[in-house]
DNA sequence: AACGCTATACTTAGGCC
DNA sequence: CGGCCTAAGTATAGCGT
């Protein structure tokens, strides 16, 4: 079959996409590498696969200058390919995906093919993504506050309506005490019962009968 | 003049040099921005030319947190992909920020000089912030709905008390109107409560006696 | 330095292992 | 995945502007 010219875009077919990716992102680095080895220019080339999986370019000085800190385990090797090293590392799956979730994130709040955007639009809709976030977090957080808030309100408005009607009682009783004698127990002290009710009462009413 | 194949090595006239730099660079990134766009990877490219200017390429602001550290008087040139562009643009401020607060924030978690950790290490504090975060989140969301549901509880005991106190003082109320009728309705009549437990038993208990 | 040009070297899509 | 192969598509060395 005659090669076809392929234009730039994300490719359909994932085997196809594949074996591309793993062929280009080789090119690449070696790209990378005959820069660096040409123009001796300090190179950095961090690569995720769609499915996670991180290769890396760097010139050693790049590292020790710019990114000590990401320091891989390298496997130097002999010149012709080695040097430009690819490796996974494991460690990097969760950014993969963090990375993958987000582009994909972005993909779907921009409702278009984001391949077609440039740096600066791409900046401009994660900043609306994540300012997104922040006010979903905030607007949740209020709303709870709101409602604790409102619910204490309630609590305590309850407790004087309540506080109230056993004075009322307490008061009412107390006459109807005076009145013929009867009572002599004061029932305000149900209520001062911590729980407000207590079920041995009943077993008090129910031995008596 | 017919073109030579040119071997892999420090390219040795200045002027050469450079301009093999300017066209490589630009045909690196394209490279790395045609695999992002044909493979859906994640790629971030950074190169240091030999006279320090910085140039570089990102599929998404994932580089940026990673190369984070490295500050460098960044080159800005028109190349004919804006998409490849390295560019100071303001949305890039933001990002900054929120790099630097995490940067820092990992720094005070970790107590001591990043600098000196790798990658992996690295990776593992930044897991670990995140989780911290996620599990702050959680906790404060579980706390939330926590209080939020005893409030609630608190609340339609008060109500429940309340609308039996009332009754009470309701009742009472009539049977003080009726003079000595207290006692006139079925103390079992309590029990039927649906709940169970009911302080009008203990009123009843009490009529009784 | 940047841009254009062109012949040629290099990369790689598409197949097949 | 990675290698190998071939032809077609690209990148670019070398030179001029």
């Amino acid at each position: 079959m005659v090669r076809q010219k392929i234009q730039i875009k994300k490719i359909d077919n994932l085997t196809a996409r594949q074996v591309t990716f793993s062929k280009r992102r080789r090119g690449v680095c070696k790209k990378a590498q005959e820069l660096f080895t040409l123009c001796d220019a300090e190179i950095a080339l961090i690569v995720f696969s769609a499915t996670g999986k991180l290769f890396h370019y760097s010139s050693s000085s790049m590292m020790e200058l710019i990114e000590r800190h990401r320091r891989q385990p390298e496997n130097s090797s002999k010149l012709g390919q080695p040097s430009l090293q690819l490796q996974e590392n494991n460690s990097y799956g969760v950014l993969s995906k963090m990375l993958e979730d987000k582009s994909r994130e972005l993909r779907q709040l921009s409702g278009e093919e984001l391949q077609e955007l440039d740096m600066d639009e791409l900046m401009k809709l994660e900043k609306m993504v994540q300012g997104g976030l922040n006010r979903v977090v905030e607007t949740k957080n209020e709303i709870f506050l709101k409602e604790i808030s409102s619910l204490k309100k309630k609590e305590s408005k309850l407790m004087e309506e309540n506080a109230m009607l056993k004075q009322q009682a307490d008061f009412m009783q107390k006459s109807e005490g005076t009145g013929n004698g009867i009572h002599q127990s004061n029932p305000s002290e149900c209520i001062r019962n911590s729980r407000g009710y207590d079920t041995s009462l009943r077993l008090g009413y129910l031995n008596v009968h």
